[in-house]
RNA sequence: UGGCCCGUCGUCUAAGGGCAAGACACCGGUCUUUGGAACCGGCGAUGGUGGUUCGAAUCCACCCGGGCCAACCA
């Protein structure tokens, strides 16, 4: 639809898509598979969303599916309550799951005998320490941990209490099941996780069935597997899990092409919280008044404030997918409900704090009917009546006595247009005695100027109004944002998050609105009658703002949201923003000197062969301490570097190809690359001898990571050697500088970073050969020559 | 502090060796019976230092800054 056309373009596209994209052309999986698998413990909030709309949207995208799961393997905090509530507010936001609706709790029995598996092939143990000897054994992150005793407990014991477990036999917290991996892992969750802990507790759904319950890092992948889920999407602090997720689908036996895990930055939006934990206490505390109070990012909130579910898609479209966490400007909620509702929305009227206008020139007793469209700027836009009569309510906002520079509005003695109406002038302001307030204003009309300005003057200034004789009395809720400040999590020290809540983040006039919307009218969409959903009544009420029918909303009292109110340059210019102090967080500017690392000086003190060339790398060959630690810093890299060597005696050149080329070819765990020594110092020697170009020899060098060939082949076999004649390369640079004659002309006026642009070309026409400081030469003799 | 992830306009996101792009915000202007909308224009960024390269936001090294992990939560 609309949000998504931006995506069908190959550029900019998100690095979910990107590795979806690839997994396509390499046609890895059948179908593409996601799934939002939110815990039913809770509501949906507008973070939620963008999983949601991501997910979902995939599927969508490429036609595959997205499954909604419930993972539900907490019977201590989940409830039915929130599964139905899940489900409507995603189908609310206009997704769906069709057949595929899932809950981790069918898995229980598969789930249980894949953790059967693992105790036979050695690979999880029944530990009958308790959660607090657990967690003291399992270290820090700077000291390893250490076994408990019931490690090394053998498969038939394991197998026999962990059956028990199941069983009933023992009480909460007397045994765990526990994953046998690595005790000294720097990945805390590598630490020997807990699969299973013993929960005699009621499940929503299972019942009594199981008292023995998986924890996430288990439950997740298997639950990912099982349904065929191709690409499992979550937030970033995952991140650290992704290990466990493989390692258990591994060695549980899951064949690729299985599921994997991809990390997103979650959304974050300024002056609110998205923390489930701090939602709770807001409702919980009755700072809000529910988990639909419109101030909340709840959708549910979002939805009774009358936030329409095209502006939160849109507000994810525009907000993207990346792996930099980041917090997204509130101003972009509120563009993007705008720009859902303007085309959309019926104007109206209707009068917040109301002034009493009574026009001093109006036949007692006389009616008029002023036909108003709902969509002004489309032509053939429904209307309805207007009635005005001798007296009409204004905002009480645009009067003032002393009017600053630039008022358009009315001022004692000045002109405004009733909209749809006539011009009156104001002649008289009645003000209290008491108080000295403005309570009524007397003023004329003119009555040539009924849908047309007169011609003698300018009418600068146009005000929304409601008739006295008919409008309906209604009230209105004002939202603002819930917290004065950008980051109410930043707080002093035994501070709290509530301290920075917005007083005046709940606004409540009373006031007038047109009866249209009250009473309804059957052409306008949203407003068609009194029965209509709540959030389905949404309208413009004009120079205001886009409000909402609350769900308090009876036609006897009538209570409107604000949704969001107008783009308004006039109050941008009678109060400026506010001058927000940023905190300086940039880092202050020191020149550090480089310094060896502190990981392959350990490496070298284990490994005395390293040291010992760490040293002569720099004594004899003169190479910096700096590229010697680098070539030291694992025996793959280093032996990488003394094979090139043998072939090529240049120290220097051979380091900085090792460094700066080869040594990303090396494994993880240090395994040698598919090319040795030797054939580095082949390519080195090509290059020196100008057989190929640097940038050919890039691309070969990776070529022999790959196939593990050998370069002077796969310089042979593509024919890859450079090219230095400038015969041919004259008419190259010509065609190009011709091509972009424009570009060309811009340079010459000064735009140097042109000349890149040049050059690339060049050198993408020749396939990289071309002997790059030729190409230089020719092209600034043509671009600055002559 | 060990490991992992991440640093591009004020904000969000592109470009992944070759013209730093778009959106929001902001600032001007045109138009206007919404100080709205629409239209036109402008401002504005590669955390730092070295290195590799004809050429670096992009590759390498170090530093700085931010985030995540030591639940029998998810």
């Amino acid at each position: 639809m609309e949000e998504l056309s931006r995506r069908q373009s190959t550029a900019g596209r998100d690095f979910i898509r990107q590795i979806i994209d690839r997994h396509r052309e390499e046609g890895r999986y059948e179908e593409i598979v996601t799934r939002f698998p939110p815990e039913p413990n809770g509501y949906l909030h507008i973070g939620h969303a963008k999983s949601i709309c991501l997910n979902f949207g995939l599927a969508r995208e490429y036609g595959g599916r997205c499954h909604l799961r419930f993972d539900d393997t907490n019977p201590l905090t989940e409830d039915e309550e929130f599964t139905s509530a899940i489900q409507r507010d995603i189908r609310w936001l206009g997704f769906d799951w069709g057949p595929h609706l899932y809950f981790a709790s069918d898995y229980f029995e598969r789930m249980y005998q894949v953790a059967e598996d693992l105790i036979r092939a050695g690979k999880a143990y029944v530990d009958s320490s308790s959660e607090e000897e657990i967690r003291e054994a399992r270290g820090t992150v700077t000291e390893p941990g250490r076994p408990t005793p019931y490690r090394d407990r053998s498969v038939e014991e394991n197998l026999d209490l962990f059956r028990r477990m199941r069983a009933g036999e023992f009480e909460d917290g007397a045994h765990v099941l526990r994953a046998k991996i690595d005790l000294a892992s720097p990945n805390m969750i590598m630490r020997d996780p807990v699969f299973y802990r013993i929960r005699h507790a009621h499940h929503y759904r299972s019942g009594d069935d199981w008292c023995i319950y998986p924890l996430y890092d288990f439950a997740h992948c298997l639950e990912d597997a099982f349904e065929g889920i191709s690409h499992s999407l979550c937030t970033l602090e995952f991140d650290n899990n992704r290990e466990i997720y493989d390692w258990i689908l591994d060695e549980a036996g899951f064949q690729e092409p299985r599921t994997h895990q991809y990390e997103f930055a979650r959304l974050n939006l300024d002056y609110w919280v998205l923390s489930k934990r701090k939602l709770i206490r807001l409702v919980r505390e009755g700072h809000v008044s529910g988990w639909d109070d419109p101030r909340l990012p709840t959708l549910a909130g979002l939805r009774r404030r009358g936030v329409p579910p095209a502006a939160i898609r849109l507000l994810c479209d525009m907000v993207g997918v990346a792996k930099a966490n980041s917090t997204v400007d509130l101003g972009k909620l509120d563009y993007a409900i705008r720009e859902t509702l303007n085309p959309t929305a019926p104007r109206t009227m209707g009068v917040l704090n109301p002034l009493r206008v009574v026009l001093t020139d109006w036949p007692r007793g006389r009616t008029e009917e002023l036909e108003a469209p709902f969509l002004p700027d489309r032509p053939g836009s429904p209307t309805r009546n207007l009635t005005l009569a001798g007296e009409v309510w204004i905002e009480a906002d645009d009067f003032t006595q002393d009017p600053p520079p630039g008022w358009k509005r009315l001022s004692p003695g000045g002109e405004v247009r009733l909209r749809h109406g006539y011009v009156i002038r104001c002649d008289e302001v009645i003000t209290d005695p008491e108080t000295g307030r403005v309570v009524e204003l007397r003023c004329s009309h003119d009555r040539g100027t009924l849908g047309r300005n007169p011609e003698d003057r300018k009418i600068g200034g146009t005000l929304h109004w409601v008739s006295a004789r008919d409008g309906v009395a209604a009230e209105f809720r004002l939202y603002d944002r819930l917290f004065r400040v950008a980051d109410p999590d930043d707080v002093p020290e035994e501070g709290d998050f509530t301290d920075h809540l917005n007083p005046d983040s709940l606004v409540v006039t009373r006031g007038w609105v047109e009866p249209a919307l009250v009473q309804g009218h059957p052409d306008a969409p949203g407003i068609s009658g009194p029965e209509d959903a709540p959030w389905e009544a949404r309208v413009q009420l004009e120079r205001l703002g886009y409000f909402a029918r609350d769900v308090d909303f009876t036609p006897e009292a009538p209570v409107f949201n604000r949704i969001v109110g107008l783009r308004d340059t006039w109050a941008k210019r009678v109060t400026p923003k506010a001058p927000e102090e940023k905190t300086d967080t940039s880092a202050p500017i020191v020149a550090v000197a480089p310094r060896v690392s502190d990981a392959r000086s350990a490496v070298r003190d284990a490994d005395p062969e390293l040291a010992t060339r760490f040293e002569r790398y720099q004594a004899e060959m003169g190479l910096s301490e700096l590229d010697a630690d680098v070539l030291t810093g694992s025996r793959a890299v280093s032996d990488l570097f003394e094979g090139a060597l043998a072939v090529h005696g240049d120290a220097k050149e051979v380091s900085a190809w090792v460094i700066n080329e080869a040594a990303r070819f090396v494994g993880e765990e240090g395994e040698a690359p598919a090319f040795d020594g030797a054939a580095l110092g082949t390519l080195v020697d090509r290059v020196a001898d100008g057989t190929v170009s640097r940038r050919v020899a890039k691309e070969v060098l990776g070529e022999m990571a790959t196939s593990g060939d050998d370069p002077d082949a796969i310089i042979e076999a593509r024919s890859l050697t450079q090219q230095a004649d400038p015969e041919v390369l004259i008419p190259v640079v010509e065609a190009v500088l011709s091509e972009f004659a424009e570009k060309a002309a811009e340079f010459r006026a000064g735009n140097r970073n042109l000349f890149g642009l040049f050059m690339g070309q060049v050198m993408r026409r020749s396939g990289g050969k071309a002997d790059p400081a030729l190409v230089r030469e020719l092209l600034t003799e043509r671009l600055e020559g002559g």
